[in-house]
DNA sequence: ACTCATAATTCTGTATACAGAATACATGTG
DNA sequence: CACATGTATTCTGTATACAGAATTATGAGT
């Protein structure tokens, strides 16, 4: 595979700065779990997959760390944080209450176009459920939760969103529902997108809610 | 004043890591207006001021933009980041709903005790208002605030809350209300401690709401 | 064989050095 | 005098080098 980034994206793009990169990179890495919770992050090690220098690898690694993907430990380095029950049970309560404040504040702000887009999502994503095709259902997924908190047109939200997004990725990742969960989840989306496009607020968080709720049922052995 | 952090702290504490030094300082730096908004932040400069070599304060920078302090403009550095009327809008919006959350959570959970603390802190903010001690009382008005969130047991939320709040600060260091604000700001925490130790949910969500809505008509005029 | 101490290695933390990009300034031209 | 262009300087981005701490390996003593 050879994936150095040091010499790669000079084509057509003139290379979004290498730090965002590295960045990124890692943060795939960590989600995706090729590097694994508790790992320790030997930084030259990483340097040399990565066709990087230090410098630059511990700068990204500061900022993973602003993101809580990995913790420093002084003078041991960098690890893929891991995290417990009680995290993901803390992170979804969080998470739930920001999709709901981002609901309400959608239904006021929303332009019908934002929802219709919404809804074209939901259904793109309903095709791949049909198909059974998991990968792209999930990346929906997360894009439809992702795009219902931009609506709230609130851009601290949708930043402290999207690293709680991050985080909770990595466990979702693992969480693989068997079929009776997956429909149970397509049917409350179906219902949240239902109630966005009615405006309806009230029942719109209630929606939410519940759908955060049971994610955390479907989870929860799995952790 | 030659504040200088190279070479102080070798004391009876070991030091506690270089790199969380320099990003305390530099936050106490940005809070209080030294570095201004929009201010370009020249590596080296700074580095002499702080007697840091630049490696280690450009990892600063980047764990200062994880936290939403600095802006890394690509090509140019870092510039203090600026908040418009609207970002401000946008945070308040986004505390009160994190502090509803945590009040939600905290009468549930709290111990009497911790209850018992936070009425000790208010009853001191109090003597500080009372003795027209500005900058002792806003230190405990922050201080009660992340109390309250702390007593949700809820880690992930008191972070984010966190750095929300030092993302305020800064703006509410600016907003110095007159002497009548302040007395209502006291009262409504009198009556949030009060609906705390009655564990009174809805009406301590209610009350909180109404404080944070209220700071806005506060600082919404200096912003 | 086990344990403790000591040495060697490896890794992190920091400083310095160099290359490329951006900015500012000065000079020349219409 | 305005504007464009070329040059010089400054700053960022990255790589390398060195010092100190942590970890692992080694060996002597019991």
């Amino acid at each position: 595979m050879d994936g150095e980034i040091g010499k790669t994206g000079r084509g057509i793009i003139e290379r979004q700065s290498l730090h965002q990169e590295i960045v990124s990179r890692l943060r795939d890495m960590i989600i995706e779990g090729e590097l694994q919770p508790g790992e320790r992050l030997y930084e030259i090690q990483l340097c040399e997959s990565l066709g990087v220098s230090r410098t630059p690898l511990r700068e990204a690694l500061k900022s993973l760390a602003g993101e809580g993907l990995v913790e420093l430990v002084p003078g041991k380095g960098a690890v893929v944080r891991k995290f417990t029950k009680k995290d993901v049970h803390d992170m979804l309560v969080v998470i739930r209450s920001m999709e709901e404040l981002a609901a309400r504040l959608a239904c006021e702000v929303a332009s019908d176009e934002d929802i219709a887009r919404i809804r074209e999502i939901h259904n793109r994503m309903e095709a791949h459920f049909k198909a059974g095709e998991r990968m792209e259902y999930y990346k929906l997924n997360q894009q439809i939760h992702t795009s219902l908190v931009a609506l709230a047109d609130n851009p601290h939200l949708a930043a402290f969103h999207s690293t709680l997004q991050a985080q909770l990725k990595r466990i979702r990742f693992i969480g693989h529902e068997g079929p009776e969960l997956w429909a149970a989840a397509m049917a409350e989306h179906e219902r949240i997108v239902t109630a966005l496009e009615a405006r309806d607020a009230d029942r719109l968080v209630e929606v939410i809610g519940q759908h955060l709720h049971n994610a955390w049922l479907r989870v929860k052995e799995a952790v």
